[in-house]
DNA sequence: GAGTTTGAAACT
DNA sequence: CAGTTTCAAACTC
């Protein structure tokens, strides 16, 4: 049967493969059987896997195969290298774990690593690591110059500053060996080796470099987010907080930009625990972490999820949380670990009911952050299936069977997901978009829980026995309340029931019919991811090449913006990453601002997870967000430098980085699947983003720099900083206010809006920008005033 | 642990 | 686009 495509990969892959893939379940296992088990399943998946691939992936892009392939490839050559410098599976499962995606998120790394590593070097010395990292530094540079050439604008930032491909490389290695280590880490989260040390030693160094010391912990994370961006987080750093074996990876199947940011998602929830385990850079910190280990892996999760708030979460804590924090967001890139083990587990399906009460329990996450599915049927390459659908790789809380759903088979994965995106643009998209928020600020309600006005289920339930108060609802399982797009009969939902959505929202009711309501709300979440994450979205785009100009251009945003994503030549990461990251930032935030309790926090990431089910997207405003509040203008402004963004100046920097970002993308990244190896050029863009975080930074440097007080603040209010620049009369406001001419969201929008955000100026502000943000293609013209930004304007 | 219920996803 | 089927999670026993 297909068994013998198969063989080719059990054959490469399932030596190099399985290896790596059984490390990562090892690390979870700690040095479990399951290695050996699950590489004969993986084999034997492998086998499956292709013919899933025919059945399944009628259309699979053959591009995005050939890419995957590579992909493969190239993982199998890095296993094979792990192995021989480091014998343990263990190890091997590290550096397998890296998959194209992972690729991505190496170069990420990189641009620490290029920091990294002249610190790395002593630090990062666990023999499995140094093997590890050595063979596949070089490696992985190869990989990380196909995958992403996101790192390379970074590593420049950081250190090496080569743009090419084999610049990278040198540089890589460090940033490799870190996210090796990371992943490495991550797969041995369980095991606390020392090898976590080199990470927090490598990451440190970048960090120390990129960013200014304050913000070190952020600097990771802003790194990070471009590798890991992906959708997947959402949903599995809501879900998955702690976990870690949740794999994030999903990679982008979706969109091959996507990928990247699925990866670094994942690898954040993940590793953060592993990072801040092995990261100890300094033992005592290491121990710290460790010892903090679930909390601070519920932040960094959190924080990761949230994609923005890590460092904001952090700065509350101890400093030892905040280096927690900081690791995380390399965990995340790490995810590859994270997704091997998955893999592993999925193999083994060690007991799935017992994960399954686990998850009841925990309600959708495992303890681990895993989804633990179950799947029999569908061979988790479908939406049914709960990690499938988060972006995320099976892991061993899950019990399913026949997985294909793991890193070994990320070709199937992304092929399947490319099908699916092709039928639904929005099939990955978070179902859970952040409402407009009418109180930033306010959000003790959503500590409540009850706060039903934060998010909304962006396709609605369709309950009609459960009345919206059972987990079979989605609205109730993401723990927000129902809205006008909701179909639910008798709806009951504690978290809000349609009925009230309708009312909390004036505009609706002005609205008046269900579908303007429906549509509205639509829009509204767009609204609300473009008011938080405004700068991120843009960046973001410009990372996941998502067309976010499109949806903003039309009007009718929700509506409309999966069209013109599907329209435009690219595939969009996801059109939904648009309202998702706006969403998940904006509860990161609020989470962040609660970083209280660590439940809040997860609750809200699900949600938000689920929305920026395309990990990579996230990843990347998590990064952004980090970076902004983090990072500090400092290393953003260094990351700008090296950013090839022409113009860091300017927080329209962040929507010309994304205009921009996103046209270069497109133009580089035709295929989803070629998108993973993006020219370093347009992976570049989407680093850029940063820099516009940078930007935004350098105005309100003296804000952040006052206190990471403010930066709660901020997030409390929902308003990333960015958002407040936004608002506040900064230049991105400006930028956006053409575009917003343009977008002239519906008036009851505005209206809406207007009433929510009664609240203040800076709800205002907000409300404003959303409208901007539907005109987002304004905001480019802006950033690209510089650049292709006006070029985009013209056109619009 | 097995079986039922439920609603989303997938299919027609 | 609507209706039906399939699926896996949620729930119950």
């Amino acid at each position: 049967m297909d068994t013998k495509t198969l063989p080719d990969h059990s054959g490469s892959s399932s030596g190099g493969v399985d290896e790596y893939l059984v490390d990562p379940v090892e690390v979870d296992h700690a040095n479990s059987s399951y290695s050996d088990s699950s590489k004969l399943e993986q084999s034997d998946g492998l086998l499956a896997s292709n013919e899933l691939k025919n059945n399944l992936i009628s259309d699979g892009n053959e591009s995005g195969l050939s890419m995957a392939n590579v992909s493969k490839k190239q993982q199998i050559e890095i296993s094979g290298v792990q192995n021989v410098g480091g014998s343990n599976q263990d190890k091997c499962d590290c550096s397998p774990q890296l998959l194209p995606e992972q690729k991505q998120i190496v170069p990420t790394i990189e641009d620490y690593g290029g920091n990294a590593r002249a610190s790395t070097g002593g630090p990062v010395e666990n023999a499995m690591q140094h093997d590890y990292e050595a063979s596949q530094n070089q490696h992985s540079i190869s990989r990380r110059c196909l995958q992403f050439g996101e790192a390379r604008p970074k590593s420049t930032l950081s250190s090496t500053s080569s743009s090419d491909p084999q610049n990278n490389i040198t540089s890589t290695r460090q940033p490799l060996s870190a996210m090796e280590l990371e992943s490495s880490e991550a797969s041995h989260v369980n095991s606390n080796t020392t090898s976590s040390k080199r990470l927090l030693v490598s990451l440190s160094q970048p960090m120390s470099t990129m960013v200014p010391p304050r913000h070190r912990g952020n600097f990771p994370f802003t790194i990070s987010k471009p590798s890991g961006i992906g959708l997947h987080l959402n949903s599995i750093v809501n879900n998955v907080p702690v976990g870690c074996s949740a794999t994030v990876r999903m990679k982008l199947a979706d969109n091959n930009m996507s990928g990247l940011g699925m990866r670094s998602a994942s690898g954040t929830s993940c590793f953060l625990p592993q990072n801040v385990k092995s990261s100890s850079g300094s033992s005592s910190l290491v121990e710290k972490v460790s010892d903090i280990n679930e909390d601070m892996m519920f932040r960094s999760d959190a924080s990761i999820a949230a994609g923005s708030t890590p460092s904001e979460t952090l700065h509350p804590m101890e400093s030892l949380k905040p280096l927690v924090e900081y690791y995380a967001t390399p965990l995340s890139k790490m995810k590859v670990n994270v997704e091997h083990v998955h893999n592993f587990e999925e193999i083994k399906q060690p007991s799935p009911r017992k994960k399954r009460q686990m998850k009841k329990s925990s309600s959708t996450l495992d303890g681990d952050g895993c989804k633990r599915c179950n799947c029999k049927k569908t061979k988790c390459l479908k939406l049914y299936c709960d990690c499938f659908a988060a972006g995320i790789y099976c892991a061993e809380p899950c019990s399913c069977q026949g997985c294909f759903n793991r890193p070994e088979y990320e070709e199937t994965v992304l092929e399947t997901r490319q099908q699916i995106q092709s039928r639904n643009p929005l099939a990955f998209a978070p179902k859970i978009v952040k409402r407009v928020t009418e109180f930033p600020s306010n959000n003790a309600e959503e500590g409540n829980g009850s706060t039903p006005s934060s998010a909304r289920h962006k396709k609605g339930c369709n309950c009609k026995k459960s009345m919206c108060q059972k987990k079979y609802c989605e609205c109730y399982q993401a723990n927000v309340g129902c809205s006008s797009g909701c179909r639910c009969e008798g709806c009951k939902n504690v978290y809000g029931r349609k009925e009230e959505y309708g009312l909390s929202e004036e505009m609706i009711s002005n609205s008046g019919t269900e579908e303007r309501l429906a549509d509205t709300f639509d829009d509204r979440l767009e609204m609300v991811a473009t008011e938080q994450d405004f700068l991120l979205a843009e960046l973001y785009d410009s990372h996941h090449h998502t067309p976010l100009t499109p949806l903003f251009r039309g009007s009718d945003h929700g509506k409309d913006a999966p069209k013109l994503r599907l329209t435009s030549s690219r595939y969009l990461p996801s059109p939904e990453s648009e309202l998702t990251i706006l969403s998940s930032y904006a509860k990161p935030m609020r989470s962040l601002g609660n970083t209280d309790s660590h439940d809040v926090f997860l609750d809200r990431s699900k949600g938000i997870l689920d929305e920026n089910s395309y990990g990579q997207e996230t990843d990347y405003h998590n990064s952004e967000m980090v970076d902004q509040f983090s990072p500090r203008c400092d290393s953003l402004v260094d990351m700008s430098n090296l950013s090839p963004l022409p113009n860091p100046s300017m927080v329209m920097s962040s929507a010309s980085s994304k205009t921009m970002g996103w046209t270069n993308v497109s133009r580089l990244q035709p295929c989803t699947g070629s998108s993973r190896y993006p020219s370093g050029g347009s992976l570049r863009w989407r680093c850029s983003p940063i820099s516009s975080m940078t930007q935004l930074c350098e105005t309100k440097d003296h804000e952040r720099v006052d206190t990471d007080n403010r930066y709660y603040d901020i997030f409390d209010d929902d308003t990333p900083e960015i958002l407040k620049d936004a608002s506040t009369p900064n230049k991105s406001v400006k930028v956006r206010s053409p575009n917003q001419k343009r977008v002239s969201p519906p008036h009851t929008r505005m209206q809406a809006l207007g009433s929510s955000s009664s609240g203040g100026g800076l709800k205002s502000g907000r409300k404003f920008i959303l409208q901007a943000v539907p005109s987002f293609p304004s905001l480019t013209p802006c950033i690209d005033s510089k650049g292709g930004a006006n070029q985009k304007e013209s056109d619009v």
